[in-house]
DNA sequence: AATGAATGAGCCTTCATTCAT
DNA sequence: CATGAATGAAGGCTCATTCAT
């Protein structure tokens, strides 16, 4: 009864976690602000996860959900029923969600900036969330041009895929929507 | 006399934190890690540089030096005097960059990831670094297409630009080379 | 019925710590490496133990049940009647401890140098232990020199003890056999 | 000038963590309570010493130095020139060490006894202390029993020193003097 | 019995920086 | 110009124990 609509403590830490994290980055986010904040003991913290890392991870898990709703939620309120206009609205969505926040760009993009290791957890989070958004697109493209052959809608897909990825960045950089403006225009041309 | 053949300490300092800031991220790099491996005392650092930061600011000043050079040299090597060809000749650096080295992403990028504030110094050097290279891109652009209209221009050089950042971002990520093959294939194709 | 076959769960935590304790030490072992080596709850190993010093005397009462049994059969089946080989085998027994088990010396000595206060519980199991270890050579010496004075007795009795401890303590500490050889044969020449 | 007279922060922190060592244990005695009987900064302790465990070889290294030093200086005071009033000497010595001070055993020993890795730096401190105390009474025993074979000279030398160890542990054991006095006229006879 | 969240002090170590020498 | 001791906050993490469920 209670359960339903209490959040568990779980929960909240990665809630509040979540946040630093964006926000300030993964490594200069401590434990310690992160109990504080929480307003726990540093043993506490340990009883729900047993390192950092492991919050990280829940972390990056937890955005793939939320990040994947809103994208798909954004388009289905803006976006018509053809794949091509959805693809197009994914780029209204990015410069909607800098304009609409606080924006800091792509969390999984910016911890794998700060993680050189390459068989970190962290980086197996960020390449299947990054795998899930072109197969997104993959499979829009799919649908929108499908008489087309396998082999030009793949590079069709990447192509747009490496728009998305290069106006989010540049977007944090210049902290301007411009990018976003050039890729969608861009981007309705390559499905015309 | 001597001077000129010897490295000055502070060019050695910007050489070593340069090297370990590339690799291992700024903030995970110490300056117990960098007197250590200049075989200096911390005071002697402190004596060429005000703070972590001004060392952080040399390396990307650095850096944009040294990227820039080796990028104009790669195309003086492999590209034909059409801007075009310089152009795609850009994606063939990018590409044997990763091949050739230890290869960690765009140290302007990893950097602002790493870097939340908007009027940190770092940032600007980062914006800086990256408006030049866009301008790059759009000086080729505009003797390529010269009797096209600015703002076309324009929108071309952004997304060549968009394109590039993207394949790079994306070959940090995969670790594979396919996102600066499929961004300088449709590179070629704007172009025509 | 049940119960016959199987150990209940204090013993085997008793077991559980026993290993560990004796392998690590003491201080170094901690209560979550033995609950999780059990596989129960924090609050379950205290159901069973008011604290991790219970579990640490019922450690080393186990213990002295144990090494006493070992010694005891060791000697049953390599010594003969006279209590002269039976005090030889002891040695024997040592030297054979080291051979054939992963050897950390004594854990009651290994405990006390952990324990400095002279009131601590551990501290009465580990002079209990030693107090009869001793009196086991006493029994034998007073069996063995039966028409000695007392005095002479219990002063060889000691001696011998004496040298059983410096023997131990000295295999544990440069790993090797010579220390129970040496003590006993000085022992033997003691017993003629 | 002042240098001479004063100690410098590097050996007033081995005296301090020697104390402490030796009283609490290596294990129990945190960098904490060293820093603050020292009231110095963490910071301060780091710069002086890599870790905790450098400190615990200096206490050991330092402890090897007193130890000796005390000894030879007993010997000195208290016995004839002749080896084996030397070799008996060192048993007061031993006793009179319990009597006259803080007694705790001996430090080597329970180093050990709290270190089981065989390979750690510690251990070597340890061992060859040791080698240096059994090396000690081989040299006097030599002295002694100079026209005795060199065999039965060794054998000697390794039983005089296992009891000189089994008579320190058990005074720490039992908090008495009698294992010394036990060993001391034993090894008596031993010499005649 | 059994669970595991909660505690708070503690663990060893590193951080960027300052400053007297 | 160079040294390295000094700082104090913070780094991630473990400790033995308690207690409501």
């Amino acid at each position: 009864m209670e359960q339903s609509n209490t959040i568990s403590k779980r929960e909240e830490l990665i809630e509040i976690g979540s946040a630093l994290f964006y926000e300030q980055g993964y490594q200069k986010t401590g434990i310690k602000q992160i109990i504080e904040t929480a307003g726990i003991a540093k043993g506490t913290f340990y009883s729900h996860f047993k390192s950092k890392e492991e919050l990280g991870i829940a972390w990056l898990q937890a955005r793939h959900k939320y990040w994947n709703n809103a994208m798909e939620e954004y388009i289905k309120i803006h976006a018509s029923a053809k794949p091509s206009s959805k693809i197009l609205s994914v780029f209204d969505y990015l410069e909607n969600w800098m304009v609409e926040s606080k924006f800091r760009g792509c969390a999984f993009i910016n911890t794998l900036a700060e993680t050189p290791a390459q068989d970190s957890l962290l980086r197996k989070e960020i390449e299947s969330h990054k795998r899930d958004l072109l197969a997104f697109f993959q499979a829009l493209v799919n649908e929108h041009f499908s008489q087309k052959q396998k082999k030009a809608r793949s590079q069709l897909a990447s192509c747009i895929y490496i728009l998305f990825e290069g106006a989010l960045i540049e977007m944090q950089n210049f902290c301007e929507t411009w990018p976003a403006k050039a890729a969608k225009e861009h981007t309705a041309l390559l499905l015309k």
